[in-house]
RNA sequence: GCGGAGUUAGCUCAGCGGUAGAGCAUCUCGCUUACACCGAGGGGGCCAGGGGUUCGAAUCCCUUACUCCGCACCA
């Protein structure tokens, strides 16, 4: 080899060359070939409000390690990066930039103010391409994409108006979840629950013209400023009479009647009796609607009493009126009593503010016809999701699927395409209208604009070129849509993924990707969730200038199982050792192979020794777990596989079993080219096999190798290859390493020390066997550290006696008191190989595991008690 | 309330019907010319409790307890 590798693995020496050297090679950038096999899957475009956080990091790197396997795997595969303009949280950060500046946005007005939220795209879309490109994303640039870009605007706007058009859109007059913060409608989706501990305030009515009372109960008093009803379970004796009656509103005077509803009222619960604010709470309106029952809105848009809630509130704070009512109805004498109440609050999941039920004119999808299909397409298949247990949410879920409210009152997104006259006429259009289709009046375009959400839906064909009818030739859309795989965190099943299913099966026919994987949350190493409260939180740009990108990939790829996922400095620290063990083995490697792999030529298999048959055949098998794993997206067992195999077998056992011949102290020089023909073979396949994983360290290094492909990006993942399986070379090789094994034991066991040396008597059952361990009694000698190797002779008298994975074996070890430790020792071996000879025993003896187990079983447990027996008389005889 | 998941070595988890595993941590011994981000070796678990199915259960079924996550929500 003419090039070396820095005698230090320094990542940031390389990584960002690595990044540019792809770049410039265009390996991201798939062909547009319909002919080629592909692979395609678009990112969950990240918000475009900041930076990425250590989530990003999983899903990516999840991401790039299934595509870098396909590209290898000869998939024409597209990764298509891109960012969400994320409606609400974006208009929010830009507007607590602005609150800094001392103003709002509506000082700016709308058209200023979306300039400024286009200038912080701008930063932080660069920023979040710099991030991925640091964590080695393969993704293809030259296709990134925005939410609000051109094209993509267009396939909203086209939907819309389809939807529409087919009446799957409607504008109403209905309860919505008002965010008094942002002052929007938001969706149920949006909306969280937090378990609170309130007050539960008893409130007394004065019956009409009795002196009578009816003791109300509410979590929130002052919505009764709101009231225009009281509502009883109508068979409900205590009260029964009382239907028909007026009650009368404390504070606002006001006569209301009491109705009887068996459906809002629960007799049990309470006092049995229930105020009815239509215009603010859910189950009250549709109470209201079933019972004639006005409504007042006496909270409005911004949370702040209307002039209907009366003089003394207009204008004052939800949360303050509150306060007042309270104080008010305590001095009138009609405040039962207050008892302490757990109940969850609805709040905006953006921001935390307690949601407004309020009574609104909004835009909304009617959902179900879009959900049937959806959910069918998981059902019959056509769309997996992994973890499985995901399908019975995403079922329950879809099955009760409520109406989506898609309009917003922001400024900041893909404003509804539909235009007002004076007149009152309303024309959703494709094109921007001047004048009213209907009446020919002047229009003004809705000023509302469209959840997020909605343009999310249509990301994985709208970013291939998709606008809608006549687009359908889009080159993109032609060759990679629909996408294969969807990797995002469950924590948007609902949001997104739910809809891009609906919108993908409606508009283009088809399930807009076959496979989705759901990630868990990384959390801290205690299982905490990741917060800024708590300083648990772990940013991804430090870690990769700390230890690099490959180790933190790795860590999290073996974390990654769909759970979950633990995070901490131990797990990451132990993974950056492994990427240095990577970079000192192939470093060992490179000092003794000359030869580069274009001109290596293939290994002759006929002059293979055993335990080059046995490295060989052990790496094939771990190729069929590595790709099997990773079609399963068990990302956790492929990473293991490679890990265990590559430090425990490769590194600790395969090394130093060549290196008495790769060093010349062994064999010939046709075995010590053979060796190196092995070590560059194995050390290739292994680089190739961990690029998915660790893209920079394995290309830093194959690049030396000498390969024919210019980048181990492009170069073939192997595969299995039935000629490498060796399972002879297998049990010899283990047998050898389990002699070796124990042998290590016993010098630590008997107190001897490094240097001290025995005799080792070794029989094979058979001459081939024979023949092994004579060709072998070097690296018995060299790694157990002997001073003679005898297979043929008989053992002295004395002499320490095992069997080995089926071997008998003697040890001569020199003068040397036994202590009464190692005698325990001894005695405990026995005991345990006897307590398992017995227990196998009674099995053989028991006639009904003989008669039902399976013969193999069977069979396998008659083996071990032969093996068991021979073990146990020998080792007796050290006694 | 409905649904889902979990409870296995000190910690984090894998195993999901046939001799209890990994990583980290811990202890002992080693600076053997790729690597001390190393090597060799050791200790540590009635697989949450109870019941059942089975020749055989950490693994399947039932049940209890606790934890977590969705969804719904009673004023």
């Amino acid at each position: 080899m003419k090039e070396e590798l820095a005698t230090r693995y320094e990542p940031s020496q390389f990584e960002k060359r690595i990044y540019a050297f792809w770049e410039e090679g265009g390996y991201f950038t798939p062909v547009v070939d319909k002919e080629r096999p592909k692979f395609s899957i678009v990112i969950p475009p990240p918000n475009v409000t900041g930076r990425l956080h250590i989530g990003h990091a999983l899903v990516n790197t999840l991401q790039d390690i299934i595509v870098r396997w396909k590209r290898m795997s000869g998939f024409n595969t597209l990764w298509l990066p891109g960012t969400d303009h994320a409606g609400i949280a974006t208009q929010m950060v830009v507007e607590k930039q602005l609150e800094k500046e001392g103003i709002s946005r509506f000082d700016l007005g709308r058209e200023k103010f979306v300039e400024r939220v286009w200038q912080w795209k701008e930063q932080h879309a660069t920023e979040i391409k710099d991030q991925l490109t640091r964590l080695g994303a393969s993704a293809d640039w030259s296709r990134e994409r925005f939410t609000l870009d051109e094209g993509l605007s267009r396939a909203v706007r086209y939907v819309f108006v389809k939807l529409y058009d087919d009446g799957l859109i409607y504008r109403d007059l209905a309860m919505v979840n008002w965010c008094p913060r942002c002052r929007t409608a938001i969706s149920d989706v949006e909306v969280e629950f937090k378990e609170t501990n309130g007050k539960l305030y008893h409130i007394n009515y004065p019956i009409e013209g009795t002196d009578r009372f009816l003791t109300v109960a509410t979590t929130r008093p002052e919505t009764m400023l709101g009231d225009t009803g009281v509502a009883v379970h109508p068979e409900d004796e205590r009260y029964a009479d009382l239907i028909g009656k007026n009650a009368i509103l404390p504070i606002m005077n006001r006569p209301i009647p009491i109705v009887g509803d068996a459906i809002l009222v629960d007799r049990e619960f309470g006092t049995g009796v229930v105020k009815v604010t239509p215009a603010h709470d859910k189950n009250d309106y549709e109470a209201g609607l079933r019972n004639n029952l006005p409504q007042v809105q006496v909270i409005g848009e911004e949370g702040r009493m209307t002039d209907a809630a009366g003089a003394d509130f207009s204008g004052i704070d939800r949360k303050e009126a509150r306060e007042r009512v309270v104080e008010m109805l305590r001095e009138q004498g009609l405040l039962v009593k207050i008892d302490q109440h757990q109940h969850n609050v609805a709040v905006h999941g953006k921001c935390d503010t307690p949601i407004e039920p309020m009574i609104s004119r909004q835009w909304f999808v009617k959902i179900e016809p879009l959900a049937r299909p959806a959910i069918d397409a998981v059902r019959n298949g056509e769309i997996t999701i992994t973890p499985q247990s995901w399908e019975a949410t995403y079922f329950n879920w879809m099955e009760n699927i409520h109406d989506w409210t898609i309009s917003r009152q922001l400024w900041w997104g893909h404003r509804i395409p539909a235009f007002h006259c004076t007149n009152g006429h309303t024309t959703v259009s494709m094109d921007d209208l001047t004048t009213c289709p209907q009446c020919g009046a002047e229009v003004t375009q809705e000023t509302d604009v469209l959840d997020t959400w909605f343009s999310s839906g249509l990301w994985p064909f709208s970013t291939l070129g998709w606008q809608g009818e006549g687009s359908e030739d889009a080159p993109d859309y032609q060759v990679f849509y629909p996408t294969d795989t969807l990797i995002t965190g469950f924590d948007i099943l609902f949001f997104w993924v739910a809809r891009m299913i609906m919108m993908g099966l409606r508009f283009t026919g088809k399930a807009p990707f076959s496979q989705v994987f759901l990630n868990g949350l990384v959390r801290d190493e205690q299982g905490r969730k990741m917060s800024k409260t708590i300083g648990n939180v772990i940013d991804p740009l430090d870690v990769v200038n700390e230890v690099g990108a490959d180790a933190l990939r790795f860590t999290l790829a073996v974390s990654a199982s769909g759970r979950d996922i633990p995070l901490g400095k131990s797990q990451i620290q132990g993974y950056s050792a492994f990427v240095n063990k990577i970079w000192n083995a192939s470093r060992f490697a490179m000092m003794h192979i000359d030869v580069d792999l274009k001109h290596a030529g293939p290994i002759e298999r006929d002059n293979l020794k055993t335990v080059e048959r046995w490295i060989l055949s052990r790496l094939n098998a771990v190729t069929r777990e590595v790709n099997k794993q990773l079609s399963l997206f068990r990302f956790d067992e492929a990473s293991k596989a490679i890990y265990q195999f590559f430090w425990h077998e490769f590194c600790d056992w395969y090394i130093e079993m060549a290196k008495p011949v790769l060093l010349g102290k062994h064999g010939t020089d046709d075995d010590r080219k053979l060796a190196k023909r092995v070590l560059l073979e194995v050390l290739d396949r292994s680089l190739r096999l961990l690029h998915p994983f660790m893209p920079f360290v394995t290309e830093e290094i194959w690049l030396k190798l000498g390969g024919v492909e210019p980048s181990i990006m492009i170069a073939p993942y192997p595969i299995t290859e039935e000629v490498l399986e060796d399972s002879e070379a297998e049990r010899l090789a283990n047998a050898v390493r389990a002699i070796i094994t124990t042998v290590r034991n016993l010098r630590a066991e008997r107190g001897y020390t490094p240097k001290d040396r025995f005799t080792l008597f070794i029989r094979g059952s058979n001459p081939r066997e024979s023949n092994f361990f004579r060709e072998y009694a070097y690296l018995l000698t060299e790694l157990a550290r002997l001073n003679e190797v005898s297979v043929e002779g008989e053992p002295p008298a004395g002499a320490h006696l095992d069997v080995v994975e089926g071997f008998s074996i003697a040890i001569v070890f020199p003068e040397k008191v036994v202590s009464a430790e190692q005698l325990e020792k001894v005695r405990r071996d026995i005991e345990k190989t006897r307590t398992e000879l017995e227990a196998m025993q009674a099995k053989l003896g028991n006639e009904q595991f003989v008669r039902n187990a399976p013969p193999q079983i069977v069979q396998a447990t008659q083996a071990r008690v032969a093996e068991l027996q021979k073990k146990l008389e020998t080792l007796q005889q050290n006694q």
